[in-house]
DNA sequence: CCAAGATGAATGCAAATGCATTGAACGCGG
DNA sequence: CCGCGTTCAATGCATTTGCATTCATCTTGG
C-alpha cells in the first residue's frame, strides 16, 4: 500500500471518508442544534476536560487533542468562558500558559449534551452499520487513521 | 445495530471518522496549499463538471453531490467564476436557474491538481492502510455510510 | 387561467476559521 | 548568567461559513 499512485480502493475510500463524515457529522451536528445545544466542539472540550486529572488541561494539549488550529483554540475557549463552562487559570510552572477548568456549569452541560449526542450517533451511524462486527472493524480501521502522522 | 444507546464499537468508529478525517483531509488540503494550488472544494466542483454531461451542472446538483449549503454554492461558484474556471450561463428549461460550465482553464487547472491529490491521498491514506484488502472493506464501509439517510 | 405554495439561486449579516504576527516566558549553550 | 532560539497563547485581518431572508420562476389545484 505504499506505491505512488493509489489504488482505485484507496481513491474510493477517500471518497467516502469525505463524504460519509460530511453526512453523518452534519446530521449529528443538525440534532444537537434542533435540541438547543451548543455545538459539538463544545462538547468535545468539555469531555476532554472532564476526563483529565484535575478536570483542566493546557489550551496546547487541547489543541493536540481536538486536532484544532492554535489561533481556533484560543478563541474557542473564549467563548465556553464566557459561558461560564470553563475557568482559565494561571499556570504556576509554566508563566506562559495557563490552565483551562471545566466548571460545575460546564459539567452540568455536557452532561445534558451527551444523552441526544449519544442517540444521535446511534441513528446516523450505530444503526447504519450491519452488524457489531462490521463497527469493530470500522472503528480500528479508523483508529489507525486518526493516529499521528 | 439499532437500539437506542450507540455501543462502545460505534462510539469509537464516530471518533475514529471524525479524527481521521481531519487528520487525513487536513494533510491533503495542506499538501495541496504547499504547492500552490486551490482548496479541495474547488477541484472538487470542477470534477463533478468534468465528469457530468457537457461538462456543466445546476447549482442545486453540485449542492447535492458535495453535500454543501446553498448558499456556500452560490459563492464558490461566484469564485470559480471570478478565477475563470467556470462560466454560469442562462438555463433555457428553468428560468431560475441557470448552468454552471466548466472551461478551458478548469479543466486544466483540475489535470494540473489531480497529480498533487493524488500523491496526496497515497501518502496520507492509502500508505497508512495494512493492505489492499483493508482499503478495500474501509471504502465499502464509508461509502454506505455517504449514502443520503 | 389564476392564486398559492414550492423550488432555485443570491444576498446581508453575524459567527467562525485560517494565517501571519506579536508578546511573553522558557531553556539551553556558551 | 546572559543571549538566542523556541514554545505558549492572544490578536488583527481577510476569507469562509451559516442562517435568515429575498426575489424570481415554476407548478399545481381549483
Amino acid at each position: 500500500m505504499s506505491e505512488t499512485a493509489p489504488s482505485e480502493a484507496v481513491i474510493r475510500a477517500w471518497t467516502g471518508l469525505v463524504r460519509a463524515q460530511a453526512r453523518v457529522l452534519g446530521a449529528v451536528e443538525a440534532e444537537l442544534k434542533r435540541a438547543g445545544l451548543p455545538p459539538l466542539a463544545w462538547y468535545d472540550v468539555l469531555r476532554e476536560l472532564q476526563r483529565a486529572p484535575g478536570g483542566r488541561l493546557r489550551p496546547h494539549e487541547i489543541e493536540r487533542r481536538l486536532l484544532l488550529a492554535q489561533p481556533n483554540v484560543s478563541r474557542l475557549i473564549d467563548r465556553l468562558e464566557h459561558a461560564g463552562l470553563v475557568q482559565r487559570c494561571p499556570c504556576p510552572e509554566d508563566g506562559r500558559g495557563q490552565h483551562v477548568a471545566i466548571t460545575k456549569a460546564g459539567r452540568a452541560l455536557r452532561r445534558r449534551m451527551w444523552p441526544v449526542y449519544r442517540a444521535a450517533i446511534q441513528r446516523h451511524l450505530g444503526a447504519r452499520l450491519e452488524s457489531a462486527r462490521a463497527a469493530e472493524t470500522l472503528a480500528a480501521l479508523l483508529a489507525s487513521l486518526a493516529e499521528p502522522a
